[in-house]
DNA sequence: TGATTTATGTTACTTTCTTCACAATAAAAT
DNA sequence: ATTTTATTGTGAAGAAAGTAACATAAATCA
């Protein structure tokens, strides 16, 4: 499926949830889409996509969709994640609330440095060394890298072969996945996901620039 | 332009850089497209549409390639940002190296809570009752929303109001420009990036596991 | 000087995602 | 019971982004 249907999907179960608490029950896609700046129409597909169904002229129940939508995003059980590099952005993220309130919760962090390394922290920071065995023993699938750039590779290379299949990185590092490379075997694939801050902040002045120059233009 | 097209934009700059110091002074298409995992065709088309022109058999000349992308990103003056929220995040980004490295430079950061106000530190921390003059003053026009939940719709009004036209939002509230709304006049509108941590992570679990699905299907 | 090689620039194609539009149908109203 | 209303579900149209392919032209080589 489309990274934006999931994504949309994410969202999607975030508003109904805020919705259910608030005591509704029902939902109409038009309702979705304003509050995703989506159209009505894409909701309906993407509800039809994924199977579930709602009523002619009674919308949608809202516990059914969020129970759908659990099922398809695995939110039926705890997400365990890993994060490598405890600087300041990974430490972050560690104690990110966003996370433990999405019921995603960080198994352990992993750092170079012996100064960082508290292992009997409410989410204890081991060493790198540690770390292949402990995403082996704990079946860990999904990790975080806040690590250097100068770092990013080697360790995206030790979690991709310790059994990491899907990563978020924040390290300037565009990873990808090298199906031709020695490294990994065919079977293996993986989901990287590369977060830059300063691309993205970047990108937010092309656009604001570029909005200053049309608008001198048309002045003129 | 299209947001693809300003991301990739970003990030040819970076690799040209390196390249650029390595001492290459040409560079192919080929090249290009393999460092982004994208086709050379769509390289070519990318400087093509920004009248970046190469030459046959000859490739594209670094310093120029450098030279446009810079023009069109705006790279040649300092790129001036405000952080508001300096929780983990919010702090976290305000020391990031790699915006400092890539010209980005914070003017201020500013939290709600007395405590966490220093406005005599390399970056100062202010009191958001000075968000507004300061934006104005500065003439700011990027800002990083890293509040939490509850305040995020009301800092992104006052960002607004203030001036502000290109948000990166960590909060998990997903901000719109709302048009209709009273409260913006009709001839601003703004750029809105909105990054849901947990989201993300959300996104990989679904493919991580749905690849699982699929390799347990086909073992059986 | 002419042939050959090699990378660009661009047109046409393909694919993918989104919106439009409307038939189908369930609830509500009369 | 019949009509009206409102919302879903979906097929067709449209838009957008990327790929493939090839004519074009510069550089090299003979």
């Amino acid at each position: 499926m489309n990274r934006e249907i999931v994504l949309r999907l994410s969202k999607y179960r975030r508003l109904l949830q805020k919705l259910k608490i608030i005591g509704l029950e029902k939902v109409f896609s038009n309702n979705l889409g304003d509050a995703l700046g989506v159209t009505p129409a894409l909701v309906r597909k993407d509800f039809s996509h994924l199977k579930i169904t709602g009523n002619k002229r009674g919308g949608y129940i809202i516990d059914d969709l969020i129970a759908s939508i659990n099922l398809i995003l695995c939110k039926n059980h705890p997400l365990e994640i890993i994060v490598v590099g405890c600087g300041k952005i990974g430490t972050a993220l560690m104690q990110h609330r966003g996370l433990a309130e999405d019921g995603i919760k960080v198994a352990a962090g992993f750092d170079i440095k012996p100064e960082k390394i508290s292992k009997n922290s409410e989410i204890p920071i081991l060493g790198i060394e540690e770390l292949d065995s402990f995403i082996k023993n704990r079946q860990i699938k999904v990790g975080v890298i806040s690590v250097p750039e100068s770092m990013a590779t080697s360790v995206f290379e030790k979690m991709v072969s310790a059994g990491i299949t899907g990563f978020l990185n924040f390290s300037p590092v565009e990873l990808k996945f090298n199906k031709d490379s020695q490294l990994f075997d065919n079977s293996n694939s993986c989901f990287i996901n590369n977060i830059n801050l300063a691309v993205e902040i970047e990108n937010l002045f092309y656009y604001v620039n570029s909005r200053d120059k049309e608008e001198k233009q048309a002045s003129n």
